[in-house]
DNA sequence: TTGCTCCTCACGTCACGTGAGGTGGC
DNA sequence: TTGCTCCTCACGTCACGTGAGGTGGC
């Protein structure tokens, strides 16, 4: 005489355990069925209804709190808030495929870290015979330079590839690498850095777009822990860079100050 | 002098919160980066390039428990984990879009428990003359029919197709329907049952095809209970349906036992 | 009789979040 | 000085899962 389907059943049959249709239970969420002769749950098509609302509620990431008020409300309400939740996990799904993507490029770290776009210009520099200790210093700049200067960072982008495209910058950058094995006070450093400043007004695009040289003015502190960064590592460079700068303000040329 | 940036910086970039950050650091999925004067912690691009290392595998659904072990592993084996992770989160999205397929057929509730095919027989049914309450009642034998018996449910949707393409089975049945307001021992309920059971007989794909037949006949139990479970609302139905099965196993067709 | 399902109740777990109570930086 | 960020430590939460200790059905 005993009617409708045991828990395990409707749980089978929503594709759910046993546990989660006893919690739903205990929050309310689906109504208790009749028990049978043994005090078992047996569920009728009523209560597997309910069950499959709130199971296809929960599954699309609505929190079980709000699945009670959502099946309580007029059916007006109720279809724009299930808009509102197909909303919801369209994005979701789209996040996912995002990640998905990231994962990809997790293969081989750096470019998780950096878009595609900086990657490129990583990927040119030893072709163009910049050491590999270089390059792994530019990929910090560039990792912090986005973690500090989001706003800045395609202008900088834009700087870097302007350098690539210059051979006669290309030269002085990489004497520049040399000059970390002369000594400090070398006179060639002083030399090189007028011609860097030379250059650098003969092809203003090296110094970067005004609206990415604004960004930078206002991120002086940023730029400066950036550069730090670098200059631990390499005290010729960062002393080559600070006569650089002197020299253009020099020119009239403005820069964060250091 | 500070070298790096802060944990809201280091968290801003990831796209998590700060205290997710310190989780990972507890768990030791991030190492603990250098501290500044004032004991803030200070992020380089190392432990941003680890933090976005666990934040993808952990955005991507990995348990945190696993991601420790993933990363200390060699880069091969590293590989073929995320190939693996990879596969687990495509097949989660395609989940999902069928989860947000579900939500669009919970608009109207009958859908999310039946399959297209069963919606279709149902909707048919009051342009052919079935009144409101017989619809509802073959709906509910049609979901705990396919909670309970799904090996014979596509034969059950066959047998209910075929009935409503023969127009005197129809007729017979919407007379059954009316039946309702008889009286138990009607004479008429006797008569009606003799002129089922010779639809039947004329039209054997009425009663399913054998290898529906065989699927029910091994779920008898489930039967009797698809069959209690209308009867307590109709009662004469209930009769009606047993003088009809009497009569066709005297006719030597085979009928579950009720 | 054995194995499977069911019952309740209490506690555990996973991935953080909340909040207390306090200090440091612009 | 005010508001914002940072620090640690302890406890809370969400959606169940685990396990104890027991009964019912084939």
């Amino acid at each position: 005489m005993s009617n409708g389907v045991t828990i395990g059943q409707a749980a089978a049959f929503v594709g759910v355990t046993v546990k989660t249709v006893r919690h739903y239970h205990k929050l309310g969420l689906v109504a208790e069925p009749e028990r049978d002769g043994s005090g078992y749950r047996r569920y009728g098509s009523e209560e597997l209804l309910q069950l499959v609302q709130v199971r296809t509620l929960a599954a699309a990431g609505v929190p079980l709190a709000e699945i009670g008020p959502m099946l309580d409300a007029d059916a007006a309400r109720f279809g724009t808030a299930l808009t509102e939740v197909e909303r919801q996990l369209t994005e979701r799904i789209d996040e996912l495929a995002a990640r998905r993507d990231m994962l990809h490029r997790l293969a081989d770290g750096d470019r998780a870290l950096l878009p595609d776009r900086a990657c490129a210009i990583l990927d040119r520099m030893p072709g163009l015979g910049f050491g590999p200790d270089y390059v792994a210093a530019q990929r910090e700049a560039l990792v912090l330079a986005r973690a500090l200067v989001p706003e800045g960072f395609d202008g900088f982008l834009a700087q870097l590839e302007h350098g690539l495209d210059d051979p006669e910058y290309i030269d002085l950058t990489r004497r520049g690498q040399e000059a970390e094995t002369w000594e400090p006070d070398d006179p060639r450093v002083e030399e090189l850095a007028t011609a860097m400043a030379d250059r650098y007004l003969a092809n203003p695009a090296l110094l970067g777009s005004p609206a990415s040289r604004q960004a930078w003015a206002k991120a002086s502190a940023q730029y400066k822990l950036i550069n730090n960064h670098r200059d631990d590592q390499a005290p010729v460079s960062a002393r080559l860079t600070a006569l650089t700068e002197a020299k253009l303000r020099a020119a009239g040329v403005p820069t964060p100050h250091r």
